[in-house]
DNA sequence: AGCACGCCGACT
DNA sequence: GTCGGCGTGCTC
């Protein structure tokens, strides 16, 4: 038997086949993390299959095993090369998802400096001397610490040259795992109580040492299991030398135990959660899930649940009526958030209602405390998970259910390579997991209602809101043009102000939101509202700032200048938007000086628990106005809010992305949904340079069917998904001109192989410039294929440096 | 990721 | 004629 495996580098894509030497045989499993030859590297590897005839003639050996458990299940072995093949990914990029960070290291090169550098010819370069100058101070290195010191110098090339000439060596090497498990010193009574007693008299010299190991084997008597030492010294006074001393006399038990690093324990859940009676449209849909779980007991496949709920319709609940029956049924739930530290309340009430038995992932955990919830879940201690996208890879040996709440989220999308969709790998690893998929939002992608509509999932409406019967608050939208015209310059409007004061004046709570996304990057009319756009795509310009101002396509690369006068109404005030939420917080202490602000972007958040505290201070009355950015749209539960005021509902709206609209559509349903959740109801006062977009008044009619048909119009006029497929490349380049020279060969390539398989719906959208075209001193440049199938198109043909994206949820 | 092989331009 | 740039392909 050969072992086919996954190499742990996440450039190299595809499998290899290796032979167990003697010494593993019976101890190496699939799923296992081992380590393996690669090269002239080791790399560590995942056993992905066992296999009779190796795909090659000459294999060499496994040398080592890293874990002696599997590090996946098959369940997460068959997701990954799902993944790898829908994402046009490397699968060993994927299998790197899931091992828990400090276990899975990368191979790495150790560089030192040779004694006989002084022969070195002088004419080194720059970045030679500079290496050979940090390796003299610091001694050997490894590359991914030299990395550290070079910032965007390829300093690899270099060291290579040094190396040749003999001043450098290197070597491979494999970093071990810096995770392990905990252990803590604990004591156990060793003999029957009644023998402890009758030693208590004779256990040192002097009375007080006497005293000490006496208390201590009292403690020991009085606890039923074995305890922390620390416990121990902090009861009896004792010290280790006592114990070790009882210990020699066969009294007491002393031996290291495994601990869970758990940072739960320090969360304190208050009261117990109640569970709430279901009403008409929450038993309705329950009873559907219901059933689901049913058939699959059955061997009856199912489609996901779309649970398609307003703001305030109480999804949670049924989320935690399927964990229930999930548990019920001995097996364990996956349930995704949006980002953790955004929904504390959502979090808390699962916490609440499974005690003990929840693991939670988040971005601000240990290495040590990721790696000890990642092993909690492979021994099938946790009947729960929750987290962001990564949550999903936790190792659970029994999936019963995976929920995506909010699953429209854009941060369910990892924008990174690999590249993936959480909430689409989440809808494939249930069907392989015959598990139970439950995604939930008020405002699903156009892509996850279309899937409903044509029979891929289970739709399931909650219409209504619970704690309110007057429903969804009512949306004024406001004509900022109006506003200018009669005077009123400020970022406020009349009527928005009018709203602040009212429920300043009623004790109660306002939020303003400011949708950041593309701010200043649009050119608009200030007295009509006119948008710049390019003549030939009927996309908006952008403002470029790079040698001079200039306006340009971001589909055809068209660049003109800024024009003077509005080329619709002749009025000569064109202007760039933008506005921070400083300023607006500053535009609300001057105008209610009395009111107390509080202020929550990515600035005011980058302190740890920054997110919970601000919304513990909003959610508690200390403060009246949240100013506030994206986050404000993720799912809050805030009683007090009577008033939400959207300061800028255009923002975003003008970008040239065929997803903009949907997403300023999903922000502003989302905010507006913040207002009036109780029974003291609510309003929302939109402010708008373009009341007639279609795209804000369906969101000011919280009308999501309206806006879906309309995108959906849309989409299928210009070919776009759900009614034709993307994949955008893209490279990078410090060089601009290679950047382009790049993606025109790409394109070039591309358009060949189109036109050779007679792919006549298959077309290319550029080559152009990325939308930020240069970022951190790099030029990007982007080619979208569009048609029905170009993964397919793409698929083995990828040249290196390339970053692919299937289905992008944004093409800037 | 690293390394070999292999192809063109600047030197001995 | 060789040295060395990096483009391409392979590692079981």
């Amino acid at each position: 038997m050969f072992a086919r495996i996954s190499v742990n580098l996440p450039a190299v894509s595809g499998t290899f086949d290796y032979s167990i030497p003697p010494e593993l045989a019976g101890q190496v499993g699939i799923g296992q993390l081992v380590t393996v030859p690669f090269g002239r590297q080791v790399a560590q590897g995942v056993i992905l299959a066992f296999v009779e005839v190796p795909s090659v003639a000459e294999v060499r050996p496994i040398l080592s095993t890293l874990d002696p458990q599997p590090v996946l299940t098959s369940a997460q072995i068959e997701l990954a090369q799902s993944m790898a093949e829908t994402n046009l990914a490397s699968l060993a990029a994927i299998v790197d998802l899931m091992l828990p960070p400090g276990l899975s290291k990368q191979a790495d090169t150790l560089f030192d400096l040779r004694p006989n550098i002084q022969s070195l010819n002088p004419e080194l370069s720059q970045t030679a001397s500079r290496l050979i100058k940090l390796l003299q101070e610091k001694g050997p290195l490894r590359g991914r610490q030299i990395d550290r010191h070079f910032a965007q110098v390829d300093w690899r090339k270099s060291a290579q040259m040094l190396v040749r000439r003999g001043a450098l060596a290197s070597q491979s090497i494999l970093p071990a795992p810096t995770v392990r498990p905990k252990f803590i010193r604990v004591a156990e009574l060793a003999v029957a109580p009644e023998v402890a007693e009758a030693a208590m008299s004779e256990l040192g010299k002097t009375e007080a040492t006497r005293t000490r190991r006496s208390a201590a084997l009292r403690f020991l008597m009085r606890v039923p299991d074995a305890v922390n030492v620390s416990w121990v010294y902090a009861e009896s006074g004792c010290s280790l030398a006592d114990l070790q001393e009882l210990t020699e006399r066969e009294l007491i038990l002393l031996r290291e135990s495994e601990i869970w690093r758990d940072p739960l324990q320090k969360i304190q859940i208050d009261e117990a959660e109640r569970r709430p009676e279901l009403t008409a449209d929450q038993a309705k849909a329950w009873d559907v899930i219901q059933n689901g779980f049913a058939s699959l007991a059955e061997g009856k496949p199912i489609l996901p649940f779309l649970l398609q709920g307003v703001t305030g319709s109480g999804k949670t609940e049924i989320y935690l009526r399927a964990v229930e029956e999930t548990v019920r049924r001995g097996k364990q739930a996956i349930i995704l958030v949006p980002e953790i530290a955004l929904t504390p309340q959502a979090v808390r009430r699962f916490l609440a209602r499974f005690p003990g038995q929840v693991g939670l992932v988040h971005s601000k955990l240990s290495e040590g405390e990721r790696y000890d919830t990642w092993r909690r879940a492979r021994a099938g201690l946790l009947k729960l998970v929750i987290g962001a996208r990564s949550a999903m890879f936790a190792p659970l040996p029994n999936l019963g259910l995976i929920v995506a709440d909010e699953c429209h989220d854009g941060s369910y999308y990892q924008s990174d390579p690999p590249f993936y969709h959480a909430v689409s790998a989440a809808q494939t690893y249930a069907r392989l997991t015959s598990a139970v998929c439950i995604l939930g939002s008020a405002t699903p992608s156009i892509l996850q209602r279309y899937q409903a509509d044509r029979g891929a999932s289970t739709r399931l409406d909650l219409p209504k809101r619970i704690l309110n019967a007057a429903g969804l608050p009512p949306v004024r939208i406001v004509d900022m043009r109006e506003e200018l015209k009669q005077g009123q310059r400020g970022i406020f409007s009349r009527p928005l102000m009018e709203a602040l004061t009212q429920t300043l004046a009623n004790q109660e709570q306002a939020i303003l939101f400011l949708n950041r996304r593309g701010t200043a990057t649009y050119i608009f009319c200030r007295d009509c509202g006119y948008v710049l756009k390019c003549p030939r795509c009927d996309t908006p310009l952008t403002l470029h700032i790079e040698e001079r101002e200039n306006l340009r396509c971001h589909h055809c690369n068209y660049t003109r200048d800024k024009p003077r006068k509005c080329p619709q109404c002749g009025g000569t005030q064109i202007r760039e938007y933008g506005l921070g939420s400083e300023k607006v917080e500053a535009e609300v202490q001057a105008l209610f000086p009395k009111a107390r602000t509080l202020r929550w972007d990515w600035e005011t958040t980058r302190q740890k628990d920054a997110h919970e505290m601000i919304l513990t201070h909003f959610a508690n009355h200390q403060a009246d106005v949240l100013v506030g950015t994206q986050m404000l749209a993720k799912g809050l539960d805030l009683p007090l809010v009577t008033l939400v005021g959207i300061v800028l509902a255009d923002v975003g709206l003008s970008l040239p992305d065929p997803f903009a609209a949907e997403r300023v559509f999903q922000v502003l349903t989302q905010v507006a949904g913040r207002a009036g959740r109780s029974s003291r109801g609510g309003q929302v006062v939109m402010q708008t340079f373009q009341p007639e977009s279609a795209v804000i008044q369906a969101a000011a009619r919280h009308d999501f069917e309206g806006n879906y048909r309309m995108e959906l119009t849309q989409r299928e006029r210009l070919g776009y998904p759900p009614f034709g497929r993307l994949v955008r490349l893209e490279i990078r380049d410090q060089d601009a001109e290679r950047a382009e020279a790049a993606a025109r060969k790409l394109a070039d390539q591309l358009s060949a192989w189109i036109q050779s398989e007679k792919r006549t719906e298959t077309t290319l959208i550029g080559p152009v410039p990325a939308f930020f075209s240069k970022l951190d001193n790099v030029y990007r440049w982007q080619v979208i294929v569009r048609g029905p199938d170009p993964v397919s198109l793409l698929r083995g043909r990828i040249p290196a440096g390339w970053r692919v994206e299937v289905e992008p949820i944004s093409l800037l």
